[in-house]
DNA sequence: TAGATTGTTAATCGATTAACAATC
DNA sequence: TAGATTGTTAATCGATTAACAATC
């Protein structure tokens, strides 16, 4: 059904905000939505919200609307929520722990499978219902379990090396909190990004020029 | 000097890193760059980070380049990083202290100067040298302290009434990791999001939708 | 001076918005 | 059927890239 042309970084973006606001009405027993109403809630135009959809497949009925039920599945289904891909975390200081105990929780399209750190401080100890593993059982962990998704929340300067060793396991997908850039490093690899810092200078530079 | 139009998000979110790089490259010795070195490092065209910088003032001589250690500074300068902005932080669960840490260590335009939460056994412990303030004290704590910025990291159900308290105390700037999307609420609110969940499920639909 | 690289204008590309015919 | 709202094409807007004159 669904047709993919090359989708846009822009629109895939704006997916999970989609779902999350659908989940949201299908909690308030709304069943009914037209891309009008959405547009008001979200703050977008309607025509954007129907151009994004319709990337995807005509999901509405003329004259109707979105039925919220059915448009929910279908995004949740194009995000891929419902794939459990088995990850890993590198990392358990403060930022890990708490990646960690939120994904174990609202786990959405991943599965948490083992956390690793090196500090022995902290390996043994427990995040919810994971004991956190000494990274040198890094490989052997890799090769029996296949996670095919890592989150990094280590520090700069032990990414490389990290990365090194996961790509070697095989991994190819990575949810990157250190500061730094991996994307250059591996034609083939998948890199989301989240970089506090920038987001914290970000807004600094907007509350320090009011423009507009 | 600062020409500042009204410059786009796409040019603010790109300054960020250029910062982090230009002060990698200052720790490294490096005192000088061109924008086409620039460019390759960043994975960027040469003609946009020229077109960036030039949105704020001409940084580099013609036939030399730019001298990273200037730069590095004019960058700081336009991000506002000196500023300082007294902050305060609701909500000291794994997430409030893993972000709470990170910004007493690292203040890069912020300066944190409390924490609250509403949870008994979490008012009255310690993150690094500050101790969790209990939520009732909010009012006392903000018309004496002044805070112009609050970083967000409560559960979704409450934000509504704390977004009104603190708004109410005439705090205006927010980065906010609720899941939920404050920004339509006040005109003049000043709002940065960090959704996890969207980025996570942005990389599940990457993995799940190998195109190209 | 000659060579290099910027600052800036013009051309291209892509994303958003508007409009409307199709249709429930 | 008439009214409503989608799906989709066309028009607009903005951001990125290319080109080159200015100049160190």
């Amino acid at each position: 059904m669904p047709k993919r042309g090359n989708i846009s970084m822009s629109v895939i973006r704006r997916l999970p905000r989609y779902y999350r606001f659908l989940v949201h009405l299908k909690h308030k027993g709304v069943t009914r939505i037209s891309s009008t109403e959405l547009s008001v809630k979200l703050g977008l135009t309607a025509s954007q919200i129907r151009q994004d959809l319709n990337c995807f497949g005509g999901f509405g009925q003329q004259g109707y609307g979105y039925i919220v039920d059915q448009l929910c599945d279908e995004i949740g289904n194009i995000l891929g929520l419902s794939n459990g891909y088995r990850s890993i975390l590198i990392g358990a200081g403060n930022l890990g722990r708490a990646i960690a105990s939120h994904m174990s929780f609202e786990h959405e399209g991943f599965k948490l499978i083992g956390i690793f750190d090196s500090s022995p401080n902290k390996t043994g100890t427990r995040i919810n219902d994971q004991i956190v593993r000494d990274i040198v059982d890094l490989e052997e962990f890799c090769k029996s379990e296949k996670p095919v998704m890592a989150v990094l929340c280590i520090p700069r300067e032990g990414v490389n090396s990290i990365i090194e060793r996961l790509y070697g396991l095989g991994i190819r997908n990575f949810w990157n909190f250190s500061h730094y850039d991996i994307s250059m490093k591996y034609e083939d690899a998948l890199v989301e990004n989240v970089h506090l810092n920038d987001s914290l200078m970000t807004l600094c530079y907007r509350i320090s020029n009011p423009n507009k």
